[in-house]
DNA sequence: TTGAAAGCGGTACCAT
DNA sequence: ATGGTACCGCTTTCAA
């Protein structure tokens, strides 16, 4: 692997002034750039990024932490930075935590370790003191630490858009899902759907959920047939837990959204592949791990910030799994 | 950042001496050790692996190029790789190449520029000179070049057992979906698939199909039904393409699987959660990730290779939208 | 406009 | 058992 050495060897220059057409700054005479630019090419030499970052104290790698890509949520988040990110030349160092603070940890030392340029987090434990004693910046996604940069999506307003849609297409007999507790962002849209179910004249019932995992949403299907045959309504806390539970009244034997409507949460690529196609509240994912990625760039080149917590917008997918409106008699 | 002169000058010794603990290695007192160890958690110190990586030409990353990490396929690769690298401590850059031969080729560049340790790729073009010329250990994914390191499953296999269940089935008028030409690994399943049918007594025709996208599965769906209107059996090129033909079957009110077979390939997720839940051939993609990160690990460690192709053996996941062979007349 | 040289933070060889 | 130091490849003063 060539070096900048060898190159200045070949053009007859130092080094130094190789590092000036590099980096295109400094005098370089027109000449002596070709010179160098052909020696380049010759030696087909590239810079090596780790000296660069040694000297610089700063890579063009970006820490990317997520709980779990594996959650079909998270690939597009991922996305929608990565290809940000490589606007600017910029690669991810890319972990998942499984809400694990040890993993957590880790990846953040790693992140520090290679001197990231920044870090993009989704992480149930913004306080950290890693976090605050940072010296790379960080963005938090989905949730939002005061002071600290985020990007995250209303999702009080994406709870009541749901418990909305189940009411217009006349549910009588609702049950909402809860999601895990210890998820601010699924305690969000879980009291925007109170708020709507308890000024509405509905019965409603709550299930508590612990988790978001496929496991865990089709025995919680099962119980809530179990415990609640006469629901004709359910927002669920996910699209997950909608699958499982459309997945479960269907086995019943019930028309969907004729006998129960069912609605999600997130919008998740899968879920208009269902049958009947979801009806969700979509969470423009995509876009928010691209407007995480913007609000670091910004952050890291020193550009000067508008706003600092970015809260996306959630709009309500209409598919197959609730009714209209205006079938109301 | 304490760096290793501070520790040092704490610790009262040179930094040779602190680097001798840090990496466990020389003659070192135990006393002496003791101070180092003590200095180096006053100071709350970690190495600075770019420095490292800089002297020794080779970091703890490893570069995982994959198409899309939001094919739902690729997650739990992705997932099996970290999982068990991170064991080593080895830590990833990731990249989506989108099956573009210029996004494949930044990402390999960058993975060089910062000295990666090794490489996993899940590539369209693994005889590019850029692999066969590459100072860092690599190990394919999904595609078996000759003498070079890699993990794949048995596709051929798969599709034998796809054609096998449907026609246990006993579907007569069989629509096998050919998918993408450019991809080796659609082809053998195909081929596995026509193989079987070949040999049996069944009609059977093919649909070419351009892509594994959800937009071109739905149309291919639609086309499916329109074209061949008594098609029994749908032997799909995977997951997403049997479920849009499954949601397109039940919405011409067709009962699955008493009047239409279908099986899909890869076993993703969400599978299981469609209604009727999938039957597939299911590909370990977790243990896929898993196995080559073993097996680039031991390259990268230089340990004696036993086998340098590893094939993943295929499984037929029989669940609702195949028929049970013993209710056979 | 160009070059010499001092680092960036570690590792490892060579002395002692 | 420990320390001095050259070096990894690049950037950036400082001088010329």
């Amino acid at each position: 692997m060539a070096t900048i050495k060898d190159v200045a060897g070949a053009a007859g220059v130092s080094v130094a002034t190789v590092s000036r057409v590099l980096n295109d700054n400094g005098y370089v005479h027109e000449e002596t750039r070709t010179r160098v630019v052909a020696a380049m090419e010759k030696l087909n030499y590239y810079p090596n990024e780790v000296a660069r970052s040694l000297y610089k104290r700063e890579s063009r790698l970006i820490g990317l932490l997520l709980p779990d890509i594996t959650n079909p949520f998270f690939p597009q988040l991922a996305r929608g930075a990565e290809d940000e990110l490589n606007r600017e030349g910029y690669r991810l160092i890319f972990g998942n935590s499984d809400e694990e603070l040890k993993k957590e940890l880790e990846y953040l030392q790693t992140f520090k370790q290679n001197h990231v340029a920044g870090i993009i987090a989704a992480t149930n434990y913004p306080d950290l003191d890693e976090y605050s004693g940072m010296n790379h910046p960080v963005v938090f996604l989905d949730r939002t630490p005061e002071g600290a940069p985020s990007v995250s999506s209303d999702g009080h307003t994406g709870g009541k858009l749901a418990a909305e849609a189940i009411i217009h297409g006349r549910s009588k007999r609702i049950t909402l899902l809860r999601g895990p507790a210890h998820l601010p962002t699924a305690q969000d849209r879980f009291n925007g759907a109170l708020e709507v179910l308890q000024q509405a004249e509905v019965d409603f019932q709550v299930i508590e959920t612990a988790s978001f995992s496929f496991k865990d949403a089709q025995s919680m299907a099962k119980e809530l047939f179990a415990s609640y045959p006469e629901t004709d309504g359910v927002i669920a806390s996910n699209d997950i837990q909608a699958a499982a539970v459309l997945h479960e009244a269907l086995r019943r034997g019930k028309n969907v959204p004729e006998d129960i409507q069912i609605i999600g949460y997130d919008d998740i690529p899968q879920s208009e592949l269902l049958f009947p196609p979801l009806s969700t509240i979509k969470q423009p994912a995509y876009d928010m791990g691209k407007e995480a990625a913007k609000l670091l760039l910004r952050i890291i080149k020193k550009q000067p910030l508008t706003e600092t917590a970015i809260q996306m917008p959630v709009t309500y997918i209409g598919r197959k799994t609730t009714r209209k409106e205006d079938h109301d008699a």
